[in-house]
DNA sequence: TCCCCACTTCAACAAGTGTTGAAATATGGC
DNA sequence: GCCATATTTCAACACTTGTTGAAGTGGGGA
């Protein structure tokens, strides 16, 4: 078996064009890049992005799938780690959200610029009518139903719809945050910086939980 | 002055133009669109874009700019009378909440094609790094400034911080509603529908009510 | 009727796009 | 050293892109 060896060996070139399609499609998406740009941040000949990755399309695959199976293990810990944790009892609904978010927004790899440029890239797609549905169900929802089947738990029998929509505003909090826009600066007149995602954590947990909260049946 | 006419006379394919290049940019984004498709959509010759709105990216503002006036036009309403039927008193949470959602998701023109399209380009240009901040203050921030500051008298002597996330949270959530990339119809399995606007308004109301309460001080 | 002007189309340019096949180079086993 | 294979570069094709200048059309006023 010498063939290709597709992810192992010395890929330094390779992960380079990855890490440079990681930054651009974060940046401008997938259609504000090209992959000349791309080729010139790797330091790489054009068609050799070809060679490793095929068309365009597979190398924006490559990319979201190369952060996507160690985030979901990151993240699928930490909600075990919760759920025992309280084990025999439901988890609180706060410490759900924060293991949902624990792993994205603190530890070592947030200052890290593969990451944030990969979490910029995820807010790209799943705000992306296009193809944001499809992509996001392919890569994280069966972790996202696991977090869902934990809250829940947690709440106790509530309405299905109000979880759903609960859901979507939770994730749609967190994609605005991931994709660091700049506005919270402006709007706050640099009390608040959008690229300060610890600082973020704390008031994104107290609001999302609170969301959540208030589907509570009584 | 008979010069040029910028908005008003028989403007109809210059109207056609707009329709189709809103609803094209809405859907695959500034980079992912060419003026062909939307002179051919708009049943108009490729020049005829250049000719009334100059280049690509003045024709993209035109229609940025098109609807801004008469969405803020109706916000400020909701919200002044939001503030008078609770006068002396301060409104609401719920009430300011309602005062800005309810222009957008309720309404007459929710079922017109247009303003869903302009919602969903609005939701593009937020999560856009690029441009998302410069042009979303530029439109919608003198608006939104007011917001705050009722939600402010709402709430009391809150952490200026946790306001200002808190309405990131809020503009994220919307967002996402807006861009309608129906994950939530996969991931619900059809129990919610992305394009079922007023249908999730109760809910979001809800969770971003229960949101900012979660920082009215003690 | 003629002319002016706003509007519209036609045809084309120059630059940039993804993609590819062949050639060149590096690498590692024998 | 030799050779097969993996990697990398070169050069180019075929196509699309935004943009433009010149030409054509139609209507309203003098």
């Amino acid at each position: 078996m010498s063939l290709a060896m597709p992810d192992d060996g010395k890929p330094v070139r390779r992960t380079a064009i990855l890490d440079a399609a990681e930054a651009q499609f974060a940046q401008h998406g997938y259609d504000g890049v090209n992959l000349r740009a791309i080729a010139r941040d790797a330091g790489v000949d054009v068609a050799l992005a070809n060679y490793h990755f095929g068309k365009k399309r597979d190398l924006f695959d490559a990319v979201l799938m190369r952060r996507a199976e160690v985030l979901n293990a990151w993240r699928l810990k930490a909600l075990e780690d919760a759920l025992s944790e309280a084990r025999p009892n439901p988890p609180s609904v706060e410490a759900i959200v924060r293991a949902y978010l624990r792993p994205l927004l603190t530890g070592s790899h947030v200052t890290e610029p593969g990451w944030k440029h990969y979490y910029a890239l995820i807010a790209y797609v799943n705000n992306s009518p296009d193809w944001g549905g499809k992509l996001m169900t392919q890569f994280f929802d069966p972790l996202i139903i696991q977090f869902i089947d934990a809250l829940r738990l947690s709440l106790g029998d509530v309405d299905e719809k109000a979880l759903y929509w609960s859901y979507h505003c939770f994730s749609g909090a967190l994609t605005l945050t991931f994709a660091e826009p700049g506005r919270i600066d402006l709007l706050s007149k640099g009390l608040c910086r959008s690229d300060d995602l610890v600082g973020a954590y704390e008031h994104v947990v107290r609001f999302i939980t609170a969301g959540f909260e208030s589907i509570r049946p009584a």
